[in-house]
DNA sequence: TCGTGTCAAGATCTT
DNA sequence: AAGATCTTGACACGA
């Protein structure tokens, strides 16, 4: 079976290939006049753009199949300013030309919407918030041309001093998202609140795929991988299942992503999904991004059953 | 050129 | 009720 890797928003193989310029509010503001400031804007926007192109061929040319779009793509796009900020049209030809790209590349494109966004928030105003940077995902994915197979990966959300209301409140707070919105969503388990056996059973009920992370699992562990892992691979209906791998950085601080990822990380992941001989992706949240999935690559290579389909993925 | 403080956005813990 | 902390990469500013 083969396992595809993949890696989030720059590539460091590449100089100066952020994707995520910005500029702060404040800044914008010492900006004097509508035009300089909407000037200012289209070209960090384009500089994002024009980075997400050359990641894609970047990743076309190292037969890399995975990727995450920056949420930090466009500045400002759902914040109200002084003055109209249309990205989508500005950038019509930009967004076609990349989201062209990605489907000639058959690269497995997602994102993964900034903590700001919490579904199942008690407050109105978070809420519709939320569902206004769902919808910024969603255009810009459908800017690009890219279906409902391309996916925005979430968490549950908070926990509001009740998991049970809270989980609730999620469910119910799923029902009202616009539809565009509702049928790119994957849910992924936490590492403080929502255990992988949660977020489990949400995406049965919901019908919607789960987005195992290893790292959250073993910082928030709950049940049994081996009898999760052939449930949560039943959630993805029409794909392969995907995964997030990270390692932590010392053991302190369970939480906080390391440069690369230890191999020994996945080993026994590895060796539990054999059986059910289903190809799946994985995610790598690493510091040093594509570097870190190279040497990960490399790493799992030296072991006697692993051996390497391309750059980037492997054959168990 | 490098180090430090700041930033649109939430949640949670501490006071 | 208000403030500190979490977490994050990038920018602005000053040394």
């Amino acid at each position: 079976m083969d396992i595809r890797f993949g890696y989030v928003a720059i590539a460091l193989n590449l100089s100066n290939s952020s994707t995520s310029k910005t500029i702060t509010l404040k800044n914008l503001a010492k900006i004097g006049g509508t035009e300089p400031k909407f000037t200012k804007l289209r070209r960090i926007t384009s500089e994002n753009l024009e980075n997400t192109l050359r990641i894609i061929r970047y990743n076309m040319e190292e037969q890399i199949h995975l990727y995450r779009l920056t949420s930090k793509l466009i500045p400002f796009a759902t914040y109200p300013l002084e003055f109209e900020w249309n990205y989508i049209d500005i950038f019509k030809k930009e967004f076609e030309m990349i989201g062209n790209l990605i489907k000639t590349a058959k690269i497995r494109v997602s994102a993964h919407p900034d903590h700001y966004t919490v579904i199942n928030s008690p407050n109105e105003k978070v809420f519709s918030d939320s569902v206004k940077d769902l919808e910024y995902h969603d255009h810009i994915f459908n800017a690009m041309g890219l279906e409902e197979q391309y996916k925005l990966v979430t968490h549950l959300g908070g926990f509001y001093g009740d998991r049970e209301q809270s989980i609730a409140r999620f469910k119910k707070n799923f029902s009202r998202l616009p539809h565009g919105v509702k049928s790119r969503i994957v849910l992924e388990n936490d590492d403080k609140i929502y255990t992988a056996e949660e977020v489990l059973e949400v995406c049965q009920e919901l019908k919607v795929p789960m987005v195992l992370d290893l790292h959250h699992h073993t910082c928030n562990p709950k049940g049994d991988l081996e009898e999760l892992i052939p449930k949560i691979w039943d959630t993805w209906t029409d794909f392969r299942p995907k995964i997030h791998v990270s390692s932590p950085k010392d053991q302190k601080s369970c939480r906080h992503h390391a440069d690369y990822i230890e191999a020994s990380s996945l080993t026994n992941f590895l060796s539990l999904t054999k059986k059910l001989n289903r190809d799946f992706d994985v995610m790598i949240e690493a510091k040093m991004k594509d570097k870190a999935m190279f040497k990960l690559i490399k790493d799992l290579s030296e072991y006697d059953d692993i051996t390497t389909i391309d750059q980037s993925t492997i054959k168990i």
